[in-house]
DNA sequence: GAAATGAATCGATAGACATCGAAATAAAGA
DNA sequence: TCTTTATTTCGATGTCTATCGATTCATTTC
């Protein structure tokens, strides 16, 4: 489930009229007019609210005559909710490499603050700390070495054994001077 | 107030930022400073984030020496999405408020989440807190002390104020021997 | 005690959004 | 076709809120 997906499911539902809404199409369908007298708000108002609960996909529109029955999906109101509940989604939508190897690299060697408990000896295992590292730095940023050393403070003390790492596998680059580190 | 702690849940997850954070706490336990530095912005603003989350009750902080870590509680994430799964917790959303001025006290004097920030002087008011509560118990349940204390615990810690003052309006009556308490 | 550091609070600001009324659209009936 | 009725769209407005910088608070370290 994609990040925007969950944000526009979430916004639909975090306002009061539209939980009414949701309410009352629970119990059946419902017209504009209907909705909106017993909501207390304009015909334009609840149409607009709905149009958010359309885009969730929470709601269904039919044109019956010249009335639009509004009605509830439960069906992917149920969808939702057990995602909400899955562990993965959520740690997607930090952009969190999900990778199990490297989770539980990452949980072997980091604290539970997040400090590096030690340098892993294999390569392998060295390479996952160093992507965990280069989070920190956004692509293409430049920096120079005390600002680099800054950023990496919060991992580790030892911020030579990383910085050396990512030249020696290019995740960063020193300039021509070689003053200044380029996230690749 | 079912309808009011469902809002703040859902606007706690509405905004990418907090999305993001819940994200990486789904990972593991993070400080402000690791969250700031990761998603860019100011501590300050992350602070302000971690405040929705914490009144949502979906993030919970422990004070770690000069650290504040602040870690996900998924539990809570759980129940809500089971919550929201069930056709009754949707229902409950159209019901129509009360009296406006109770509306307006009970506005007043409970929080986000639906606990009593404080206990009214106004007798009057305190009287619309005492109606509240009453709600958590079944007309002529039969309850003991302790019970009627866990049934109140979710609303306030302050139970004996709370339980006096059934016993001083007539809401609920002690039996004969003054040891079980009776709605009335 | 003083200095340093992490976090919370405050005040300001820009952007988002709920709501309204008015105008436009669509569909039904005269 | 003209009117009526249900809905949507549009523009305006007041409120809410995400974000920042500055300040304050708390805790650790010197």
């Amino acid at each position: 489930m994609e990040q925007q997906e969950l944000i526009v499911f979430f916004k639909a539902l975090a306002d009061r009229s539209r939980l009414r809404i949701v309410g009352l199409l629970a119990h059946r369908a419902h017209s504009v007019e209907e909705l909106a007298t017993v909501l207390e708000l304009r015909a334009s108002t609840v149409s607009h609210h709905l149009g958010k609960l359309v885009a969730a996909g929470l709601v269904q529109a039919t044109a019956d005559g010249h009335y639009h029955v509004y009605a509830l999906r439960s069906d992917e109101l149920q969808r939702m909710a057990r995602s909400i509940a899955e562990p993965d989604t959520l740690l997607d939508t930090a952009t969190v490499s999900g990778d199990p190897y490297e989770q539980k690299v990452l949980g072997a060697f980091l604290d539970e603050r997040g400090r590096l408990k030690a340098i892993p000896m294999k390569r392998k295992k060295f390479q996952v700390i160093l992507r965990h590292a280069l989070r920190l730095i956004e692509p293409g940023e430049v920096l120079s070495e005390r600002e680099l050393n800054e950023r990496l403070e919060p991992l580790t003390s030892d911020v030579a054994t990383i910085r050396r790492g990512f030249i020696d596998y290019g995740m960063m680059t020193r300039d021509a001077a070689g003053r200044r580190y380029v996230r690749s």
